[in-house]
DNA sequence: ATGTTATTCAACACTGTGTTGTTTAAAATG
DNA sequence: CATTTTAAACAACACAGTGTTGAATAACAT
């Protein structure tokens, strides 16, 4: 009822079971097609149990989206790339530790993107990047006189679509070169104040 | 069997009050929810009148998005923009027709957008841009020594992303304006020879 | 006017959903 | 350890949607 309430155990492996699972079966069915009994069959686990914990598979799918962003989100060092004054080096570090974020878990990428269901991925990423790149536009020299929001939704979805083909494409590259493609043509938007 | 073989009225009546159905459900629902009998009931057709003409929604989904997308493509002037040598004015007015044509059938557009079986679409819209632009790229220049396949899946990316938000924000500029200011994002990458 | 055939209609088996009440067994607690 | 709590399993349920079939009907082409 209180703060240092510990979960009991039972429904830390249900719902970790659950996920897998999914995740699982999401890399390989497009969601349409999944059904929750393909879901609760993979994980071990009664049908009627996973309604015990999320509502449908659009719950599931969800929070599944939501864990996953929220983790990358704060955990690669994309905070800083929102900061005033960047260097050059330092943005591309913040650039460079991004690719890395999902390198090291391209499992769960590579399966969210390669189902159909991406846009409310996509959606979400494009989001944070927006208003990251709101922030740090300038609106002088090369984009005097040209429409702010336009070049903000030009970025942005530029920068979604490179994350995109990168991991749909096996990372063909490093994260390091891509890190300074990435950096040197934004730049040429006069993103980086 | 022949050439000149007609098809039967019904056929087509019914082809078309199905398309118009699916269309305006489509508008209201999300994909997923969609279900044969919605489609019949708005057409007033019979819901197993659907099965003679189409094997699911999947394949009325698909087929829909064909025919109004080759239209698209065909009837707009993105055929010159895919020419060599073209003009800044001449590269300024293909894109207009291609905005202008979306204000014309922005019903079917903001539809395919606003629901979530967005990428279908998306995916066929911009592999056709995608080599429209590999053949229009300069490596010399600004270009020189970055990576190619980058470049365009940058720029192509952003442009799609750029018609997307100009639908789904109900077109809040002008086609004209539109225009020039894609063209110039897109020139700063040297995309035009 | 007649033959053709697209559409309707009712019925079918089937798959999947979301819920419920009961039983079982694992975890938390003192 | 014994006891209480509760998550999960299980079986059964009504329900909604699918895709198909065969016979009746009505619109069409000729």
């Amino acid at each position: 009822m209180t703060i240092g309430n510990k979960t009991d155990r039972r429904i830390l492996r249900t719902k970790d079971a659950i996920n897998r699972a999914f995740l699982e079966v999401f890399s390989e069915k497009e969601f349409d097609r999944i059904t929750i009994n393909d879901i609760s069959e993979r994980a071990n686990v009664n049908r009627g149990t996973i309604y015990l914990h999320y509502m449908d598979k659009y719950d599931l799918l969800n929070r599944c989206i939501n864990v996953h962003l929220d983790e990358m989100i704060s955990s690669c060092t994309l905070t800083k790339f929102t900061q005033e004054n960047v260097e050059k080096n330092e943005a591309i570090e913040a650039l460079k530790s991004l690719f890395i974020y999902i390198q090291k878990n391209f499992l769960f990428f590579s399966s969210m993107l390669s189902s159909q269901k991406t846009s409310l991925f996509r959606e979400r990423i494009q989001k944070t990047l927006t208003s990251s790149i709101q922030e740090k536009i300038n609106m002088q020299g090369i984009n005097q006189g040209m429409d702010k929001e336009l070049i903000i939704q030009f970025t942005a979805n530029a920068f979604v679509g490179i994350l995109e083909w990168w991991i749909l494409n096996r990372m063909p590259y490093t994260a390091e070169h891509m890190a300074e493609q990435v950096w040197t043509l934004i730049e040429r938007n006069n993103i980086n104040s």
